[in-house]
DNA sequence: CCCCATTTTGAAAGCGCTTTCATCTGAGTA
DNA sequence: TACTCAGATGAAAGCGCTTTCAAAATGGGG
């Protein structure tokens, strides 16, 4: 059985293929009677999207980059999050989803060139790409979501403020009293681990404390199995930290984990925060404390954004910020004694 | 700046787009220096995908099916592990990923019908789905990840065997001295799930423990909420359960909160297994015995095999069944003495 | 140097649709 | 009744490529 084309469509409905795309399309100019005749004849028929594509110039797909290093192994809990709000407001504006997971960028560049998408939603983008500029030039859409500073002047993204989100948990573990803290985050080429570490500063500096570099673990390539490594070391010092502050919840596992094989109570003897509200935190033990973040709501904001860009035709640079709430559990608690 | 066409690098080239065209698809009867001049006009050059798709028949891109209930909220990490494996085994080979998460299959079948994709990977389907049926009469290719058992004569498909796994587990938990072992799984229209509770009833079967209803617990949708209720649900029967069976590490942490809100020491009083080995599954407190699946794999084999049947243009039904590995931690015990 | 088999190339059709532009209606007006 | 003009429709071009088929170039005997 041959697949019916727009051909079939026009004949059984006795009107020209013209007639037959323009009701198709919503076009007004067609009489209601013939409109009706044509919708009739439209059964079982489906538009090939090729040939539509290549005559219109649009895909009505949106290709979604995720920045993933294969040395991860998973991926981050928060793109997936994000990911499914892309996939509902997507679904709901009839926009489809080319999903293209990836260190490097010559997968998007690739969509791109050979017009495969009509925007981008892009996900953990490093401040040392290119990509941004390369899309500009070209005047294809993208939304950013998460953190990005960027040399442009400014892009449409979608984004939490970090900074102030770790500025209030060290706050808030420097109220509770303690003065000795470590901080663990991943590579500063991710603006949402230098904003995290800024915000550390900021409150460290708020509160005059000053910060002495080894309580400050950067790396480049944060596994869990780093982490572990990274919090022993934070927790071999003398004197040794008494809270940690870990730039997501699996960093945090791994704190709790070094935590229990140097004998360490939490939160007792030492206090842990993480970031992202993941699944887990509230089924850790004893149950993290964790700023959550919106990560669904940035997904689906980030889309709805960028079809409003493709309606417009013109991309507006601004950035949005949603709010995240810090969830206060058992995690922390005063330092010990001295 | 308009966008070069074949036209152009044929003008270029000093040749006919025909041979353009022959030398981008790798066709064999170019001349090698004729072949040399093409390749240097085609710098900038990057060929419209719908124009091919629409010429060509073949699109360069497969369909990823993810079954989800919005109401989980999380998508299952087993899922996107295999996501993980389908993305860099496509990447691989020059496809591209039309991602589509969503519990109905319209999308799919939307995704078929105008000719976008020119295979599909499905995971998660419930067995009760007729999209099966519609792909098989419309010779569409496509390879199962996971369970299924279905009313076709066989479908490709990688999978592992679910009761295999879930009997040796339920089987360590008797060797262990557990009589009164308890087990909840989500829907049984998902062959996983009642694979698994099948592979429990082998197990008590097989030790001549006869299963009292009340400790199978089979929840239509087994959220955490749900399974932490049908955990104390276990836990208030008297004698009540020494050991359960989780459907997944989700659904363990869930017992394993029951169990603390309970005043229940794990593993003394009770022992908990779950399933998948995710990540947390080490980090938890005690660190869950948990059968670990190969997800990634589980993706990676399905590409392959959609890959070879998009090659040879005919489709295998066969089924591949890959290992699961029991990972022992500590969250099993002998019983409390009674 | 010619002929024929082979290799290499080009012209043109066409994939299935959208869109422009011209044509055709028919209601409204003088 | 003839004339407008807006609304409805169709013919045809063309989106950028692949592929068929025929023509041209090549080369190896005789």
């Amino acid at each position: 059985m041959q697949k019916k084309t727009i051909y079939d469509v026009a004949r059984e409905a006795g009107v020209s293929i013209s007639t037959v795309s323009r009701v198709l399309n919503g076009s007004s100019k067609v009489k209601e009677s013939t409109k009706k005749r044509v919708e009739a004849a439209c059964v079982d028929y489906r538009p090939v999207a090729s040939a539509r594509e290549l005559q219109s110039k649009q895909t009505k797909t949106i290709g979604v980059l995720i920045n993933h290093r294969p040395e991860y192994f998973f991926l981050n809990e928060t793109y997936i999050n994000a990911l499914l709000g892309i996939s509902v407001a997507a679904k709901e504006s009839g926009y489809r989803l080319l999903l293209d997971i990836s260190e490097d960028e010559t997968g998007a560049s690739n969509l791109f060139y050979e017009k495969k998408v009509d925007g981008f939603i892009l996900m953990g983008v490093k401040e040392s790409s290119n990509l941004l500029s390369v899309l500009w030039d070209n005047d294809m859409p993208f939304v950013l979501v998460g953190s990005f500073h960027g040399d442009e002047e400014g892009v449409c993204q979608v984004d939490i403020n970090d900074r102030k989100a770790v500025c209030s948990v060290t706050n808030y573990l420097i109220g509770l009293g303690h003065r000795r803290i470590g901080i663990i985050v991943g590579s500063t080429e991710y603006a949402s681990c230098s904003d995290r570490l800024a915000g550390y500063r900021q409150a460290m500096e708020g509160a005059n404390i000053p910060i002495q570099e080894e309580w400050v673990q950067v790396c480049e390539n944060l596994t869990e199995v780093m982490a572990e490594q990274l919090a022993k070391h934070l927790f071999y010092q003398n004197p040794r930290v008494t809270a940690v502050v870990a730039f997501n919840d699996s960093t945090a596992m791994a704190v709790y984990k070094a935590a229990k094989d140097c004998g360490l109570e939490i939160p007792g003897q030492v206090s842990v925060i993480g970031f992202d509200d993941t699944k887990v935190a509230a089924y850790m033990s004893p149950p993290l404390t964790s700023v959550w973040q919106p990560s669904y709501e940035k997904g689906e904001r980030a889309m709805h954004l960028l079809i409003d860009c493709l309606k417009q035709g013109s991309m507006p640079r601004k950035r949005e910020e949603l709010n995240c709430i810090i969830m206060y559990r058992e995690s922390c608690a005063a330092p010990p004694e001295e």
